[in-house]
DNA sequence: AGAAGGACCTGCACGC
DNA sequence: TGCGTGCAGGTCCTTC
């Protein structure tokens, strides 16, 4: 379901709320059993441990987690949302909503219990235990580049000789990761840019215009708490409002924002594609 | 190796 | 009201 904007909001609503909590128990569901790993190892691995930061690293929540005295491996929960998961911090007395797959019962420094509950309907998502490198302390870092940071030049070369179109090419998270369908179709349209162009054929001007536009919509959308498309919330169950400013996604058949050209819509890399045939070459 | 296409799931809006 | 169809913000595995 969400991508970059909508993680980042999550993960920073989450941290706000839960940082420095303790563990103290934890219930799994037979979701998508085993989990990338298996149910009874993550509850073991979870329960008695503090949280210590909740951030995003590509569409990934990480969770640092202190090590605590009867542990020896410090370990982070990598949570990916998929499409319809959410990452709730509710009142343990809220009614647990149905596809509620992973509930952690926390207590905070001041005695507090609150619930992180993991709910994910169409059950895409995924949840793991990544161990962290005793020495080095390196921990989870994704599939691929951060398109918020990645330097001109890295950018410029993720696509040469690529044969693919750009838009598909945009949604391979090895190449960047974080950007989804919304967010392609929205920086290909700031970029002038038809998504099925071949990605290796883009000139270096034509690929930096792309590599400001996305970041540029990035950051427009992360201020604005996220797109809410269909069911997505952040960590207290608010919807975004960057749906608001989408100038393609969605809008099939609407007049362009910029040239009043009725938006198009296709199937690219088996995905609904949105884009005005006017303003995008 | 890189690229394309189907598989995995449930829910919702729509038309009949 | 009820049913079928198409669509949905993402990976991941198989095939070519």
């Amino acid at each position: 379901m969400p991508e970059l904007p909508e993680v980042e909001t999550v993960a920073n609503g989450v941290h706000e709320r839960v940082a420095g909590d303790t563990i103290e128990s934890v219930e799994l569901s037979s979701y998508r059993e085993p989990f990338k790993t298996p149910a009874i190892e993550m509850a073991d691995e979870l329960t008695g441990r503090q949280i210590r930061r909740v951030y995003r690293i590509g569409k990934h929540i990480v969770v640092d987690l202190a090590l605590p005295k009867a542990k020896t491996i410090e370990v982070q929960w990598i949570v990916h949302l998929g499409m319809t998961g959410r990452l709730l911090v509710s009142h343990p007395d809220v009614p647990v909503p149905p596809h509620t797959h992973a509930l952690l019962h926390l207590r905070s420094k001041s005695g507090a219990l609150r619930d992180l509950r993991f709910v994910d309907a169409r059950r895409f998502g995924r949840l793991a235990i990544h161990p962290v490198h005793p020495e080095t302390k390196a921990g989870f870092s994704g599939p691929g580049h951060e398109p918020l940071t990645i330097s001109e030049d890295d950018f410029v070369a993720l696509f040469r000789n690529r044969k693919l179109p750009i838009k598909a090419a945009l949604l391979n998270q090895k190449l960047l990761h974080g950007v989804g369908n919304i967010y392609a179709d929205e920086s290909l349209f700031r970029a002038g840019i038809q998504p099925t162009r071949i990605a290796g054929q883009l000139s270096r001007e034509r690929l930096l215009k792309l590599r400001s536009g996305l970041q540029d919509v990035l950051k427009h959308a992360i201020q604005l708490g996220g797109s809410s498309v269909s069911d997505y919330v952040d960590a207290d169950g608010v919807a975004g409002f960057f749906q608001l400013e989408h100038r393609v996604y969605l809008r099939t058949g609407e007049p362009c924002r910029v040239c009043g050209t009725p938006i198009e819509r296709i199937l690219l890399a088996g995905r609904g594609t949105h884009f005005c045939k006017q303003c995008q070459k």
